[in-house]
DNA sequence: AATAGCCGAGG
DNA sequence: CCTCGGC
């Protein structure tokens, strides 16, 4: 069990070094489209930032786990010079700069930007003069490129959960509603918001499941003076655009319909973080389990996953894997 | 070899 | 059916 060297509230001593990585990793995922080393980076960065010590050498950072030797050689470049020069390089680059930039637009990925500069449009004004090259989502995420890339603070979230809450009630009282995300970690800001919602007749075995495709367009129209744009609906998530006032930015909103008996695996998978949802994956495993954000199932003898352990809340959860609860303020890993 | 895999849009 | 993109 690994344990948490760097509590949150300490300041990260490596983060110049982070930063650089991350900014490598962008590089290897939209450019290079590299998935790999876009992960051997991002390894490498939150390795570096669970550190509770300045790291001082490219020899002290290569014995950490997920630092070899390229990026031991790039941390003393870096220490030495104060520069990368791959990363100056990719700076001179126009056209990695221009694939960098069209994926910051949500719903164009690597290869819709690669598509894009192909046809010689690499900037934010030429994607305003060829929207006809855009879907629906690509051009909401052209739309609100500058919002969507501003944090929201907690106290915005707190009111739009106030809203959302009571329009929701006011269809039925029956329903829950949980906002998950680092805003149920008690973050001070998150970078959209996830709602999650089930309501006591949405159930799995339900053989009239049909009757519930509605549900979650009922819940969207409830929220109408809210939600702005609508980015995908399905029968289960809602992925769309809302905002508090004119006043406020607008913000990315999801809304996932949950059958009654994963409401809790969901809430405990989508409250993450990633990191203490994989720790607490692993756990799980080594205590019998198999998790996922479905359900909790004993694993036999045989290898073969089990019937899912009836759920009634996330500390349950807990219990059965024999994990101590930790709070949502304590998934912060 | 690298974390897994589902949902929805669009073709 | 498949790929893409988001999560």
């Amino acid at each position: 069990m690994s344990k948490r060297k760097n509590p949150s509230g300490n300041e990260n001593l490596n983060k110049d070094f982070c930063d650089f990585l991350m900014e490598l990793a962008d590089y290897e995922k939209n450019v290079s489209r590299n998935i790999h080393k876009f992960n051997a980076y991002k390894k490498a960065a939150s390795v570096l930032a669970s550190q509770s010590k300045r790291i001082e050498s490219g020899e002290e950072a290569k014995k950490l786990n997920g630092i070899g030797e390229k990026i031991s050689k790039k941390i003393d470049e870096f220490l030495h010079t104060g520069k990368l020069r791959k990363l100056e390089n990719i700076h001179q680059d126009e056209n990695a700069q221009a694939l960098s930039l069209l994926t910051r637009v949500s719903g164009i990925g690597p290869v819709k930007a690669a598509d894009l500069l192909n046809m010689g449009i690499k900037t934010l004004e030429d994607l305003r003069n060829n929207k006809n090259q855009l879907n629906h989502h690509q051009l909401i995420g052209l739309k609100y490129f500058e919002d969507f890339e501003k944090k929201i603070p907690r106290s915005e979230i707190h009111e739009i959960e106030t809203i959302i809450t009571s329009e929701i009630r006011n269809l039925d009282p029956r329903y829950t509603i949980t906002i998950c995300g680092s805003y149920r970690r008690g973050k001070l800001e998150s970078g959209d918001i996830d709602a999650l919602i089930t309501h006591p007749s949405f159930k799995l075995d339900n053989e009239k499941r049909k009757d519930h495709n509605k549900l979650l367009k009922s819940i969207v129209t409830a929220l109408n003076d809210l939600i702005t744009d609508t980015i995908s609906m399905g029968d289960t998530k809602f992925m769309g655009v809302c905002r508090l006032s004119n006043e406020h930015p607008f913000r990315r909103l999801d809304i996932r319909l949950i059958p009654n008996e994963q409401y809790y695996c969901a809430v405990l998978y989508f409250t993450g973080s990633d990191v203490f949802n994989k720790e607490m994956r692993t756990h799980a495993l080594e205590n019998g389990f198999t998790l996922n954000e479905y359900s909790l199932r004993p694993i036999g003898v045989t290898g073969v996953p089990g019937e899912e352990v009836q759920i009634t809340s996330e500390e349950e959860i807990f219990d059965y894997i024999n994990y101590p609860y930790k709070k949502p303020e304590e998934r912060n890993m």
